[in-house]
DNA sequence: TGTATATGTTTCCATTATAAATTAATTTTA
DNA sequence: TAAAATTAATTTATAATGGAAACATATACA
C-alpha cells in the first residue's frame, strides 16, 4: 500500500472493504450491520458477507441487540477484544516496559525491568526476552492467542530489518532486534522508532483518533517525533521522518552533543531544562530548588517540575521559557507539515500544565495563518504507555490493515 | 484517494489498473502490452482490454513495431501526446506567464505579460483571461482538445475552492481564480500554489520522475517548498505544508517581513541576498558591484548573480554564505520528512553552481546519519517554466490518477 | 390487528480479473 | 528450408467479487 500506483485484483478489493468494515466496527465500538452499509457506502450484502467471514474468524462477535429506530431490532457488533492479544515493548532509556493488551489496547498484563548502564547488546537482548517471557508466562492468555510482539526503541531504527541501528542512551549499535526475538518467540516481530510508535498509539488509541494529518512529539531525553499523514505513520525515505531534536532553531545557539550549534534539543529536553535551572540558579536565582537538590549538578527535569507543582515560581517560569522554544520547533513543523493536531508526550509533558500554554502562544504569535495559528496541540493521553501502546498498534496495524496479498 | 479506509469496488479496481497501465506507458515512453503485464504483474488480457480501451479514447497509440527478442515483434504503445492539450498559468510576483502542452508536457505555445505594482484583483483576473485566450487562439490545438486550465499561484491558496487567499507581492487577498476561469472557459481548473506547483512538475517531468519522496524548494523573492510524498503533492490540513519561508533557523535573527526574528526568508530569498550585500558593501568590502549599481540599494540577487559570474569574490561568498543558510534550513526539512531528493528551484537557483555546494557541504556537515548526509541535493531542470509546467500537471494528475468514481 | 419501517438475507446480475488455450508472427536451428 | 522454439497478443471460459432488487424478519406504532 505504500507504492505509487498499485494494481486493483479481487484480493485488494475484498482486502480494503474488509479492513473498511473492521475499522468501522472498530471506531464506532459497537454498531450494526445496516449502521456499517450507510456510513461505508457498502451495499448491505457486501457487509453482510464480510461480517460473516470476521464472525467466523472470531475477530468480531454479535453483541446483544440495540435498539430499534422504529423497525427490526438491529443486532449489535463488536471487535471481539479478548480474541488476540500482543505483546508491546517499551525499550527505553532507563527501562524495559513490556505489556500484553488485547485487541483494544486494554493492558491485561506488564512488567518492568531497569536497566543498567553500560549494558551489553547481548544483555540487553536478554533482558528484553526475559520480559517478554515473563509476561507470556503470565497466563493471561493462551500462547496462541499471541499474534506478535511490537517494539518502541528509542534512536535510530531500520524498520524493514527490525535494527536498532544506534540507540545513543545505552551506547550500542546495530542491535538486530526482529531476528533475535522471531528466533526465540516465532512470532512477528516488528520494531519502530520510539516517538513514532507513540505516534501510532495515539493515533489509534490516544488523543489522535478522529485525525488524519497529526504530529505526536517525544519530549524526553531527547526530543523526536512521529508523522502521521492520512492515518499512516510516515517514515521517509531511510526511517528518518521526525528527528526534529536536532531541528536548528538558533543559529548561534549552545552546543548540542551532535556537534552542531542551537539544535531543539539544546532547548527543550529533559536534560537541557536541567541545565538551564542550573546556570540560571548559579547566577543567583531564587528558588525552593536550592533546597531539594544538594549538588546544582544533581538537577532533574523531574525536580524541577515537583517544585513547579509546589508553586516555586523560578521553576514555573524555566517551564514557560521552555513551551516558548518548544513552540518555535513547533512553528517550524506546523509550516511544513501544517498537521490538523500536534500532541506533547513524553517525560517532560508531565509538566504539561507549565509549558503547554506558553508553547501555544509562541504558535499563535509566530504562525503565518489563521488555520496555522489554531493548529491544535494537546497532551498525550496515553502518558507513559504511550510508546508501548504504539508497540502494540504496530501488530494491529497488521491484522486490521489492507494487505493487497491478504487471503 | 485521499481518506484513510477506501472501500474496494470494481471501478476502483478498474480504475487502479488503468491508472498503472497508462503511467507504465509514460513512464517507458514505449512499450510493448507483454512487457506492460511483465512489470505490472497483471495478466495479458487485463492489459490487452484496458489497452483496447486506451487506444479507443485515443489517449495512447500503437506505434511501429519493436524488434523481436526471439518471437513475434511487440506492439510498441505510446502516449497520443498530441490528443488532448493543457493550458498552464504561472501567476508570479512580477509577470504571468500561460504556455499550453502536449501530453508530454512539451510546450505549443506560450505567452507572457508584465504585472504592474498595485494591480487590482479585476485587472489581475482580466490580465490572467486575456493571456490564456491569446494561448488558446493560437491555434495549435483545436478548443475541444483543451482539457484544462492548471494556475501556480505565488503565496497562500485555497485549494479546493481555488482561490489564492494571500498573494503577499500583488497584494490582494481571496481572489477567485477558479470561479472566474471555469465561468470564462468552461473547462476544468486548478489552483495551486507555485511551489507545490513546481513539486508537481518535476515530479512527473523533472528532475524527480524517479523518487517517492520529494521536497522542491523554491527559492525567489520569497521562499516555499512542495512536498511530494509517495509521488503525490502533500497539502497537510489548511494546504499550507511548504510553507517554510517563515521557518525559524536564528532566534536572534533579524526581523522578517511577518513580524518575527531568524525566518528563513530573512537570509536566503532573492531580496534578503541583495540586502546583505548591500549592508556589507557600506562597511567597506571591495567588489565590482560597486560599479555595476549606481545605488547600493538598487542591488539585485541578480546583479550578484553577474558579478560573480565575472568572477567577483565577494558575490560569490554571499552565495556561498546564503548556500551555508539555505543548508541549514535544509538540514531541518532533512530531519523532519528525510526525503530523497530535494530540488532547488526558483529565481535564485540561477546561481545554484555558487550556493549548491555550500548548501551541500552544511547538509553533510550537520545531518544526523549517513544516509541523511546523503540527501540528494539537486538543480531543478524545469528551470523557469517550472511552476508553469506544474501547473499543466495538476490538469494531468486529473486524466491519469485514479478516481474512485472513474466510469 | 394491521401498516409502516428498519434490519438482515437471499437471489440474481454485472463487472472485472484470472487461467488456460489459441492464434500469430518471428527467430533459431537442425 | 522446414520444423521447433519463442515471444506476443487474443480468445474463451471461469472465478471472485460487488451491486440491485426482492424478500424475510422483527418491531413500533396507530
Amino acid at each position: 500500500m505504500n507504492t505509487k500506483y498499485m494494481a486493483g485484483s479481487f484480493k485488494l478489493m475484498k482486502s480494503l472493504n474488509r479492513s473498511l468494515i473492521l475499522n468501522t466496527i472498530r471506531e464506532h465500538g459497537q454498531i450494526s450491520r445496516a449502521e456499517i452499509a450507510k456510513l461505508t457506502k457498502l451495499t448491505p450484502p457486501t457487509v453482510g458477507n464480510i461480517v460473516k467471514e470476521l464472525l467466523e474468524a472470531e475477530i468480531v462477535i454479535e453483541q446483544s441487540q440495540g435498539v430499534s429506530k422504529g423497525g427490526r431490532k438491529p443486532t449489535m457488533l463488536v471487535i471481539n477484544a479478548r480474541s488476540f492479544f500482543m505483546i508491546g515493548v517499551d525499550a527505553g532509556p532507563a527501562s524495559v516496559h513490556v505489556i500484553m493488551t488485547d485487541l483494544n489496547a486494554d493492558i491485561v498484563q506488564m512488567h518492568e525491568v531497569p536497566l543498567k548502564p553500560g549494558i551489553t547488546e547481548a544483555d540487553f537482548l536478554n533482558l528484553m526476552i526475559s520480559g517478554i517471557k515473563e509476561v507470556i508466562n503470565s497466563g493471561k492468555a493462551s500462547t496462541d492467542q499471541i499474534i506478535g510482539i511490537g517494539v518502541a526503541m528509542h534512536g535510530i531504527v531500520d524498520i524493514e530489518n527490525g535494527i536498532s541501528l544506534f540507540a545513543p542512551n545505552l551506547q550500542l549499535r546495530d542491535i538486530p532486534i526482529k531476528e533475535t526475538l522471531e528466533k526465540e518467540f516465532a512470532m512477528i516481530v516488528k520494531v519502530e522508532n520510539d516517538a513514532r510508535a507513540m505516534a501510532l498509539g495515539e493515533t489509534w488509541f490516544g488523543n489522535g483518533k478522529d485525525v488524519d494529518h497529526l504530529v505526536c512529539v517525544n519530549v524526553a531525553s531527547g526530543v523526536g517525533a512521529g508523522v502521521v499523514i492520512n492515518g499512516k505513520l510516515f517514515h521517509g525515505e531511510h526511517d528518518l521522518a521526525g528527528e526534529i531534536g536536532h531541528m536548528c532553531i538558533d543559529l548561534n545557539g549552545p552546543r548540542c552533543t551532535c556537534g552542531n550549534y542551537g539544535c531543539l534539543q539544546t532547548h527543550v529536553s529533559g536534560p537541557a531544562i536541567a541545565d538551564r535551572a542550573a546556570r540560571d540558579l548559579s547566577l543567583g536565582k531564587e528558588s525552593i530548588l536550592r533546597d531539594m537538590a544538594g549538588n546544582l549538578n544533581e538537577l532533574t527535569g523531574e525536580m524541577l517540575h515537583e517544585a513547579a507543582q509546589k508553586g516555586d515560581r523560578f521553576s514555573i517560569e524555566q517551564f514557560e521559557l521552555t513551551g516558548r522554544y518548544l513552540g518555535i520547533g513547533l512553528i517550524n513543523l506546523i509550516h511544513l507539515l501544517n498537521p490538523k493536531r500536534i500532541i506533547i508526550g513524553g517525560g517532560v509533558s508531565l509538566a504539561g500544565d507549565y509549558l503547554l500554554e506558553s508553547a501555544r502562544q509562541t504558535v499563535k504569535t509566530r504562525a503565518l495563518t489563521e488555520s496555522a495559528k489554531n493548529t491544535e496541540i494537546v497532551l498525550s493521553k496515553l502518558g507513559k504507555n504511550a510508546a508501548a501502546i504504539g508497540a502494540v498498534s504496530l501488530i494491529l496495524v497488521e491484522l486490521f490493515s489492507t494487505k493487497a496479498n491478504q487471503s
